[in-house]
DNA sequence: AGAGGTGGTTACCGATCGGATACTCACTAC
DNA sequence: GTAGTGAGTATCCGATCGGTAACCACCTCT
């Protein structure tokens, strides 16, 4: 199992536009890829999520625990270790996901492109009533 | 056509609940699934989704035609009518939607499971060090 | 002229979310 | 006994979300 490179998801769109959201808060479904490959600890995750804080991450990961989407599980020896890895049902998820980033992969420009043109254009749509007609 | 029936949406759980979320607020994907078999006026939309109110179904409603889910389209004549229908990109949807809902119906249960069982039993985790061991 | 319907808008409000920053506790290695 | 590491907490804060309540412009029907 490979490491988890620090850049895994600086290639990502943020999150906010983000038409397909998973499990939870923001940051939910990249702590599911993470997992994708087998247990991770607390620092590997860290890498590739270096952009969250460690309260929101954390905060994720109990909440995805407590959705029975991963477990912690926690030796204290030789040196304290946390790792979380996805369950059965965490595992699960990883179908609709990858048919949610195909959907991305496929029409992600179109939406792009409708947000741009509507930014460009702004639907003016209830000033009419000042004009004199 | 069939209209849109006012408990269309009775029977689902809170979507705080929801583990999946597509596109932008939490109405979004209700108000495709009204779209789905055809356009729908505003005020057709407002039967199944009686508890939303209008402010917060417009701003649903403009955040999917930004996006380019949805065309709103306004006929001044006889009477005032705005119907609103599907993009192609809107019907794209459809799919990931249908798979994340067959994902919902095979797991639901164990989702709400694993939170009653996690509410029953509040992992005491950082509790230990008031113990005297 | 007034009632009613259609498709909204505005102002306000509390709860929640996510982020910044700083701090902690247990343990090990030196 | 001091420094370092691993895995977090604590506190505060601003922005956003969703909801309530009230209001509005336009049209048609009677």
């Amino acid at each position: 199992m490979e490491s988890l490179r620090p850049d895994m998801f600086d290639e990502l769109c943020p999150s906010t536009l983000n038409p397909i959201r998973f499990a939870g808060d923001k940051w939910a479904p990249l702590v599911i890829r993470c997992l994708e490959d087998g247990p991770r600890r607390y620092s590997e995750l860290r890498v590739p999520l270096h952009r969250v804080t460690p309260k929101v991450l954390t905060q994720s990961l109990r909440s995805l625990e407590r959705d029975g989407f991963v477990r912690r599980t926690e030796y204290a020896v030789p040196v304290r270790r946390v790792v979380y890895e996805l369950t059965p049902l965490g595992h699960s998820m990883l179908e609709p996901m990858r048919v949610a980033c195909e959907w991305a992969a496929d029409h992600w420009d179109e939406l792009l492109d409708a947000r741009e043109l509507s930014l460009a254009n702004p639907t003016d749509r209830y000033t009419r009533h000042h004009g004199n007609g």
